[in-house]
DNA sequence: ATTATTATTATCAAATTGATAATAACTCTA
DNA sequence: TAGAGTTATTATCAATTTGATAATAATAAT
């Protein structure tokens, strides 16, 4: 078998049989959607850029996938490098979104890039601060539902409005709402979150009937204003039925 | 304002703050889940590689995007050259599912792919016959359920678990299926839609009464086997409460 | 004409829902 | 320390929805 000499040949055949006069390199990044939920507020993770285009504008953090990472490995490295978060203590969770890749979107090349949405747990309501990362670009926490969007860099006005809509309309059937809470968190925490994303009040007693069976109770009760609430873990990603989300 | 003269320092910078020594361009490519419903069973379209690596393999249809357009554009495009069929003439629903990144899924290169999920309408069951494409690979629609995924070529067969996924989750609480039907369409044509993407059969009494919210009748009525049926066509995008798919 | 097939509507007990209240266990404040 | 206020959790119940099954009707096949 002719293993040493038929790299080249298979190469060249394969860019031929693609047509490679439409073949292009383009630079892949990541883009990162960063959700926690501080003080009952849903908030997001911003950079405000430092450099032309969009001057002064607030970005999503994100980078260049490096040659030997995927994008949701590239997405976890970016987090840390741009927001100086410390991966190791801090409960996140990584999904990817969607890829952006219209030719214009960015002004000086080809860039394409995959977003991802990332959820970071909330200790009692408080969020890790951010620090500016390895370039210069100032980090911070800002309100998303107060957010004028579309004055974000780029296309990332549409990137945070699809991130949203993934997080909002998988909470209906999952409980990936949790990941925005520690390992342990109390059934009102929870729901503290719905209220956050999907800025409607659940009357406490229904939401706590439909979302036990999806919940593991650990026994310990924690002590509130009120009377002492359970903690619970996550015991099913799944919630079957799924809970309605209030449309107005 | 110094317009003409600020675009390379600009991009300079801009690799600069991006780490460039992590920086390697990349081949982008689309994939394609083409999904048909033929004599009530599930299909794919796959081609049959006639080059190094995976010759003689199954694989998904896919190709290079090019420079002037994005990946759904691309998507498009590549349905046409590579399965013969005629977009002007069928109707055909594309929607990105997710990006495949890892850098070994091509041995050759580095190659990014963001693979679609296609949806094409059957008339009575009965979907166009693929061509072989611009390339010499020979297309073939083959029923997915009895289908050896793993021995597709590369991460194809990850893409193709993903893809079904997608579309039978999507199934529950969207009218995405009616999309494998003509535009006017029977509650029972549909209704074997769901059977043969969730591979159970739904009693059609309790289907009509759950689904017919999100359907609008045209007040015409076709001949079949036994009483004629109402054809309907697709009201709402939404199914709500949703369908619940039984589960083994 | 009779039988078989299918679409559609109907029926009904069981399960689920939304709304509301009851109860219990705590903190806060005077 | 005795209320008053707050919250978690369970309970209640009418209204709605569900799953299962049947009834009805309209056609083709024999």
């Amino acid at each position: 078998m002719n293993t040493m000499n038929n790299q080249m040949p298979d190469e060249a055949s394969f860019l031929a049989s693609y047509n490679p006069s439409n073949f292009l390199p383009v630079a892949l990044t990541v883009d990162l959607v960063v959700f926690a939920v501080r003080h009952k507020v849903l908030h997001i993770a911003l950079v405000k850029r430092g450099a032309h285009p969009f001057l002064g504008s607030w970005a999503l953090p994100g980078g260049f996938v490096g040659p030997t990472e995927n994008a949701l490995a590239a997405a976890h490295r970016e987090l840390e490098e741009e927001t100086g978060l410390n991966l190791g203590s801090h409960r996140v969770f990584v999904e990817q979104l969607a890829t952006f890749s219209d030719p214009g979107r960015d002004p000086r090349m080809r860039v394409v890039s995959v977003a991802h949405v990332v959820l970071l747990a909330a200790e009692g309501g408080i969020v890790p601060p951010l620090c500016a990362g390895s370039d210069a670009a100032h980090a911070q926490w800002v309100p998303v539902h107060t957010l004028d969007t579309p004055a974000l860099a780029f296309d990332h006005g549409e990137i945070l409005r699809q991130g949203m809509e993934r997080l909002a309309g998988k909470m209906e059937y999952t409980t990936i709402g949790a990941r925005l809470l520690p390992a342990q968190f109390t059934i009102s925490a929870l729901r503290d979150v719905y209220s956050a994303v999907w800025q409607v009040e659940l009357p406490a007693g229904n939401f706590t009937r439909k979302i036990r069976p999806s919940l593991t109770s650990t026994g310990v009760k924690v002590q509130g204003v009120g009377a002492p609430a359970s903690l619970f873990t996550v015991g099913s990603d799944w919630i079957s039925p799924p809970l309605a989300r209030p449309r107005r």
